[in-house]
DNA sequence: ATAATAAACGTAGTTTGTACATTTTATAAA
DNA sequence: TTTATAAAATGTACAAACTACGTTTATTAT
């Protein structure tokens, strides 16, 4: 065990010795909030669990933390298990660390927030997970501070939405601006308007106009863009601010 | 042990039970990255360390979290251990939890950023842990990933303060426009100017002119002010957008 | 009295944000 | 083939915020 060698040979490390102490030790967890979006909703994958403790209450889908692993790699690997997806939008929203948060054992998580692309993920494996799609604005109660995590994740979506192009994430390769519009809508929970809104996004420079139409939703049909990671790299390497 | 017990009783908890191995559960650490402002510079606070291992390395004041202890009731204890002071500005920076980030054993460490007064502190407190304040400009190399730790906070700090009134927690209860606009020039590390940074701070209104003038650096006298936090709160409320 | 020095202040030009209504395009129905 | 329909696409005028920039004021020390 780590720690006894540690002891043992007091080779590196932070604290004096005698910090080290079996009883400090905790388990670590991940927990993920998933967004994805449909027909102009916000939406989030949740759990409903299958097995007791607390056998048909919904909570975020998490893991504990292996021991070789890194927090960051549990989380991507709760994702691909949960939804078969690897290298989507995933960051840290923040630890929570209550010692009494979790009544059964002492275990902080760590929340992740992912966005993903509703077309993409693995529609089975969600499935065998019992795990559904709930649109945010009609969440059920969720088990311990899972809850919270939710509401912490939606306003960090909100805040960060404005610096960084995370609406992107959330749609197909492939969009129409008024796609576009609606994500954003959905993300800061208010209309905008439209002749604005185009304004705003041309103004960057970061979408790639297609000679494709998506004629799903209207007659005369909606340019598809495409978003220019390239451009929008260099953009920030030089330090652009971009702000929707 | 609470896993034991809870592995008898199955009460509650989120993971499936063959999940509970005591070979998940590891230390959790807290660090704080503790910043004060003197001069006309950002300063963080640094501890030699005095014991083996690492002995004479620079690292930032951390310790375990203990068993029965919130996260950020670590940090706060932390902080007031090494420097006598309570209720201070602390929030989390972020997790870090890379599996190999301390050689000595698995570790996760939640990095909490805080932002203090220097007058305030209790120096001798200080002294006795072997702390010194470092110009953030000029710092020394550190353990572990400590130097990121604190990149982070800046990076952090710069951010946060265009949205959020930081810079006065850095000052004493009084001061003057001149002083307050050094402090945003040192986390910005950017020159401001000064009519438009007056027009700006006294635009949200939440600044108390004081009879008083600080006389240290001009025969003129700059006049003191204080933050009007209760004003502060109230636009808070309302949705205002305090920016910096 | 005067020299020195930081504090305090205002304005004009530019950029960005906001509010708002009409035309265009493609299809489907008459 | 004409016409009705419905969402997509576009422009302009006004207000607000940001930026750049120079002079006066209050006090102390000489």
């Amino acid at each position: 065990m780590p720690t006894l060698m540690y002891k043992d040979k007091g080779e590196s490390g932070l604290l004096s010795r005698d910090a080290y102490q079996q009883d400090h030790k905790m388990y670590v967890a991940v927990d993920c909030i998933i967004f994805g979006f449909d027909a102009g909703n916000l939406k989030l994958l949740l759990f409903k669990r299958r097995v007791a403790p607390l056998e048909g209450e919904w909570s975020l889908i998490g893991s504990f933390v292996k021991m070789d692993e890194d927090v960051s790699s549990a989380a991507e690997r709760v994702l691909e298990e949960t939804t078969g997806l690897k290298n989507v939008f995933m960051e840290e929203l923040k630890s929570y660390g209550a010692a009494d948060r979790d009544p059964g054992y002492r275990c902080i998580s760590i929340g992740q927030y992912a966005l993903i692309r509703l077309n993409d993920y693995d529609k089975e494996l969600v499935e065998q997970h019992g795990a559904i799609w709930h649109d945010v604005k009609e969440l059920p109660s969720l088990v311990l501070d899972h809850g919270q995590m939710v509401k912490d994740a939606l306003e960090k979506l909100k805040h960060k939405a404005r610096y960084q192009p995370l609406g992107f994430e959330l749609l197909p390769e492939k969009f129409t601006i008024p796609q576009l519009q609606s994500v954003y809508e959905a993300i800061y929970q208010k209309e905008l308007d439209s002749r604005n809104f185009r304004k705003k996004v041309f103004s960057y420079n970061v979408l790639i106009k297609l000679e494709e139409k998506d004629k799903s939703t209207s007659k005369r049909g909606a340019f598809l863009y495409k978003f220019d990671h390239h451009r929008y790299k260099k953009l920030t390497e030089k330090g652009y601010n971009f702000e929707i």
